[in-house]
DNA sequence: ATGGAATGTCAACGCCCGTTGGCCTACAGT
DNA sequence: ACTGTAGGCCAACGGGCGTTGACATTCCAT
């Protein structure tokens, strides 16, 4: 294992006020200034310890979804607790904001998301859908309204949806994910 | 009405390759510079004649879905007919990309995207929906999966949904758009 | 034919960006 | 106690940006 270093706060400082900024201000807005003023450090630091700007993203967008296995619950709930994970998972912290909003105009972002719901979200889906080999096609279309979902929410802010309670997106959203995860293909 | 101008064909040509540069590379890496390149003239030009970037951006982004009514259709179809309508207007230019794009990074986008949804899609949803007073909830409902689809197919570029034809699309979520509109209340 | 407005070019401005290299400072191993 | 090294700051660089104002050209109404 890696011993601790003198640097660790200043690093974990560095990487708490770049997914702040990545995930208010987009990529190219969130200036590494900004997040070194943010972390109360010099703008130097932040290349001696993330390389550039790029390798920076790279280390702030490091995500865990932590997707419950479905396979163990009734198949007919799995729409509900997979919309219910998601929106608790949007709601704690604004990572996966920020991973929209650079996805949308950087193509390294664009890659990590694909890599994420490829990775994460397709071997979950794998369990529950009745034919494997449509897996990642059906993960695909979950993907679609969960995070059409997050856009209009967090990031759009369409009032409408801003003022639903998570209880109410559920109950919506969730029969949605159900069929296209279990539902025969049409 | 306004005369012809002789610098109509400039005025056009900047806003095309506005439209073009903002789908393709958002709000801050579509500059001027490269905009009025693209238009073979001056990047002084597009000031004269939009006064800054946001005002060109203002004249770029005006949209109409040309959405169709809903009213006079058996309501079991309204469903896969907006997902069509929608799919189509996504695939002919490339405005509406760009327009997702800007919204995401930029405020006046945002607000932009939001009165369109609010101003087209809005009142199309109150002819159909069971309780009027739920149109914009409906209205917003719909949007999220339309944009969603068009967030992972046309920006992130999801390979599942990228390989999708449009009539499989049109198959998996119409019946989605058809439940957020006419379905009874969860 | 001519004066003036419309159209367009050119060079420059001030600003902020990512990034670099040099220089102090303070700790840790010996 | 001494020294090497990691941590940190500072000043500067080259470059691209939005924007501006002065100047040249073209066209049209008179």
């Amino acid at each position: 294992m890696t011993t601790a270093r003198r640097s660790d706060a200043t690093r974990a400082a560095i990487l708490e006020a770049a997914r702040e900024r990545f995930a208010s201000d987009g990529y190219d807005r969130a200036t590494i200034r900004s997040i070194a003023r943010d972390a109360g450090i010099d703008p130097s630091m932040v290349m001696r310890y993330y390389g550039n700007k790029e390798g920076l993203f790279a280390a702030a967008s490091e995500i865990e979804l932590n997707l419950p296995e479905l396979g163990g619950l009734p198949a007919r709930h799995v729409g509900a607790v997979l919309v219910t994970h998601f929106l608790e998972r949007w709601e704690r912290d604004d990572v996966l904001t920020g991973l929209l909003r650079v996805g949308v105009t950087n193509e390294a972002g664009a890659e990590r998301m694909r890599a994420i719901f490829a990775q994460q979200l397709g071997p979950v889906t794998r369990g529950v859908c009745p034919d494997p080999a449509e897996a990642p096609r059906r993960a695909a279309l979950v993907a679609s309204q969960i995070l059409g979902m997050a856009l209009t929410r967090y990031v759009l802010r369409l009032p409408p949806v801003v003022e639903m309670t998570p209880e109410e997106i559920v109950a919506w959203l969730g029969p949605t994910v159900q069929r296209y995860l279990t539902a025969e293909a049409p």
